[in-house]
DNA sequence: ATGGGTGCAAAGTGTTTGCAAGTAT
DNA sequence: ATACTTGCAAACACTTTGCACCCAT
């Protein structure tokens, strides 16, 4: 992996993404870094997200539609609305057991795995039923 | 859900993923396609890989990168090795206790959870060991 | 000074969609 | 006859990249 300089920029990224409880997009962050420094490209902010994920700074949530990005470090778990499209957390601890299990059945070496639930959160449910 | 109709279009479609023991991508289906009938456009196979997932009938695997589609029905794991790309299916079995477990604890109505786990496989490890 | 970093805009990649014509029911 | 489907191309959403200049070390 390169040397990783400190710039402004990727320290406003880093920021951007520890500053927020839920699960931004991309573009998202962008658009809060831009709040600060309206010069920030957008190529910098995914060239910085993508450094910061990799030195293990953030997490990347590979969520379909759009990647997401999470101050937690650790892999864990997500729940994705698939009506309203936010993502949370789960309070569940992330199982290494099931890597290995997985690894002696393929033979393949096996750094971790994603689980991603789906369904309706609450507020989603009431609106449906309201609206139906 | 809107009423199905059957073409010969959509039947390709669905006999070209059924013939594939892999998990193409929405394109590789496109190609398999055209090999049959060089006039089906891009928006024909994507509309009825969707068609299709809705109906039940494949499985709609959502690979970061491109999504994947899948003769078997029900959903189970995934394995996406990290260097070549290749999805395979793991022989676990899936565990629907998880989704009540998570329902429980957030109060949303899960429908189904989604885990990849990601690796290097035998082949693409060797070629590694080989090259450096 | 040197090599990573930045801004910009263009190009990629994967997918969806508006529309007029076609076709299964 | 009706309304779902198709082919085509344009549009989309998200992300990556080439390039010339900039700046942390």
């Amino acid at each position: 992996m390169k040397q990783q300089r400190s710039t402004r920029q990727r320290q406003l990224v880093l920021d951007a993404v520890r500053s927020r409880c839920d699960h931004p997009t991309a573009d998202e962050i962008y658009i809060d870094v831009r709040a600060s420094d309206s010069r920030i490209s957008r190529g910098t902010v995914y060239r910085n997200l993508a450094l910061l994920s990799d030195a293990g700074e953030i997490l990347h949530v590979k969520v379909p539609g759009a990647d997401r990005y999470d101050l937690r470090r650790g892999p864990h778990y997500h729940l994705l609305c698939t009506s309203c499209g936010a993502v949370s957390d789960l309070p569940m601890p992330y199982d290494p057991e099931l890597d290995e299990q997985v690894s002696r059945a393929t033979g393949c070496a096996i750094s971790r795995h994603r689980t991603i639930f789906e369904g309706i959160c609450p507020s989603c449910a009431e609106k449906q039923e309201a609206g139906e």
